[in-house]
DNA sequence: ATAGTTACTCATAAATAAATTAGCTATGGC
DNA sequence: GCCATAGCTAATTTATTTATGAGTAACTAT
């Protein structure tokens, strides 16, 4: 995936946003799509690539690599590899996954209380 | 801003999130840069367009017209006009918006013990 | 000999988000 | 008459994210 551009204004204000406050670091993981929903696969026990990607009904082998890349880097699950033909790997959620996760479920009650109020369409 | 294609798969995908869980569309707000910072500026007591942007230093007109235009859609903040010359607006958080800036302190609590364990820098 | 398997990587294209620039409103002060 | 003011909007450019399509290893079953 493309670089980034280091001297765009774009950067300097996400780097600005989270030096202030790590809140929006954080944020920036678990926005990027499918990142919540893959922990949460993980987390209901698809520890392969392949299930986890079925039972994402629309991911792409690209963005699946990816965002299981990220969710590893930030410690937020393991990945364990087997060298057998055809290659076996399996990803467990970490305990500083489930703390994520059960972060991220008080978001999602509240969520669901605060939509009952939007009717409308909301976009830009 | 421009529109949203709505035959894309981009659009097909964050979609079929958002049905999922209400979670994702929530972060899908809450994840646009400066959404929470503007949210946080208004509780601490920054009631003015100009002082919010004063306080937030690299944002633009644009941009905070429309993360304002995003909150108060979502019944987080609230709007006051005074037709004055000049114009003055009032802008303060609501109940539900103290909710869940209080959802986002506990996140930004945990995210600060996560990114002890982040030396490198996290890039795709 | 050929097709199928898993967990990926790479290059590119398409879609979207963010930033920039300009301008608008009506009145009060100079 | 001209500029400043606050709180915006619209059009455009730039940057970034997401998706697509192809290809890889190395073995197994047909």
């Amino acid at each position: 995936m493309a670089e980034r551009k280091l001297s765009s204004t774009n950067y300097r204000n996400q780097s600005f946003l989270e030096e202030k406050c790590s809140l929006n670091e954080l944020l920036d993981l678990v926005s990027k799509r499918w990142v919540c929903d893959v922990l949460f696969s993980i987390e209901e026990g698809n520890k392969r690539f392949k299930s986890i990607k079925e039972d994402l009904t629309f991911i792409s082998d690209t963005i699946l690599a990816d965002r299981l890349k990220l969710l590893e880097r930030y410690g937020f699950i393991e990945r364990a590899y087997f060298d057998e033909v055809p290659p076996r790997v399996e990803y467990t959620i970490t305990e500083k996954g489930e703390e994520l996760s059960s972060l991220l479920d008080n978001m999602c009650k509240f969520s669901e209380t605060v939509h009952q109020y939007i009717t409308e369409p909301v976009r830009l």
